[in-house]
DNA sequence: TTTTATCTACCTACTACTTGGTTGGTAAAT
DNA sequence: ATTTACCAACCAAGTAGTAGGTAGATAAAA
């Protein structure tokens, strides 16, 4: 089944900016990728710019599905917090790949202020949704030594974040895996 | 007081490389801020990927002696710990910039493997900084909680790059802070 | 149903720089 | 005389983008 080009485009912009970063890729790569002319992709996106909002916005509103899915199928508080540890352990792609919100951050002078909300407002959803994640494993009893679910959350999304860098920097998922070990000891037994 | 070129380069390299990444600078912005041709500066650096191992070099060098002068004006491990998380807090140049091995993780792809090997050793160096850290406010009760010194130590880098990174994003100081409070609240009275 | 008009999505050719780098040269310091 | 550190001029490839065009699909009109 062919993909329309549009959503190829974005599928290729998407891998790039997680791979190399929003100044490590150009629209002739893309061009490459997706096999159209380089000029023709101004059709579909009229500026990197413009490129990298609909990037942000369809990355947003996938975790946004990606933790609604993890709310349905998994009941306790540790269960939902290890998948989303996996979560962000499977979006390293084996150490060549990261968050796109992460990749976006360093080069964050090259993007435009709609993405820098974007950005700002993923990880306030992302921050939200953990807190009620300690609440749940506080008052379900299977995250250890939860006493305030917000700082929590507060200091578990730069965890991941940071892990995942590491991670890519070498990629070498391991050291994702040291970073998170303690985080992980504190849950129950998620299945 | 004038200083060499070479050094002028550096500093001006270092400063792009945190505010804006690997890919987001180039010669051209070094010989207009230094105030060289841009010709001139392969004199100095014959290729980008030569300067950029001769900035994490620097790098490196800058915060073995940071820790180092840490562990001499700081007699106890939470002093310690809160003076490397204001190191971290400084690095940020008020959400500016970041730490250079941050801003070059996730251009790793543009960069010599001789710079990816010294990201890892950079790492592991400020880890083991931080074991010893975690043993010594064991031993002195002035860090809460401490029962597996080197998890904590390996949680804890990840962490301060994770909330450099959002502060970075949003240019916002407050959600570094927010990042580290809760380890921040463990730590005695650090003085 | 057929024809015409419009839209979509691609193309070529081009623009104006910009990138990291090479080459040959010169001025000043040693 | 030699070395250092700069210069101008240049190179080839690359950057994001503009402009005019066409082929095929689709919608509207006849």
């Amino acid at each position: 089944m062919r993909i329309d080009t549009k959503t190829a485009l974005l599928n290729s912009a998407e891998q790039a900016a997680r791979r190399r970063g929003f100044d490590g890729f150009s629209y002739a790569d893309l061009a490459k990728d997706v096999g159209i002319r380089k000029a023709s992709i101004h059709h579909h996106f009229p500026t990197k710019a413009a490129l990298s909002v609909a990037l942000m916005q369809r990355y947003a509103a996938e975790i946004r599905q990606a933790l609604s899915a993890i709310d349905t199928t998994h009941p306790s508080g540790c269960a939902r917090l290890a998948a989303l540890i996996d979560h962000y352990r499977g979006a390293l792609n084996g150490g060549k790949s990261l968050c796109l919100c992460v990749s976006f951050s360093t080069s964050r002078d090259s993007l435009p202020a709609d993405v820098i909300t974007e950005i700002r407002s993923f990880r306030q959803m992302v921050i939200g949704w953990l807190t009620n994640t300690f609440e749940l494993g506080q008052s379900d009893g299977t995250i250890a030594e939860v006493t305030e679910p917000a700082k929590e959350a507060a200091a578990s999304l730069p965890l991941l974040e940071g892990a995942q860098l590491t991670a890519r920097a070498q990629e070498n998922l391991d050291l994702f895996e040291n970073g998170v070990q303690l985080l992980r000891q504190r849950l129950a037994n998620p299945s």
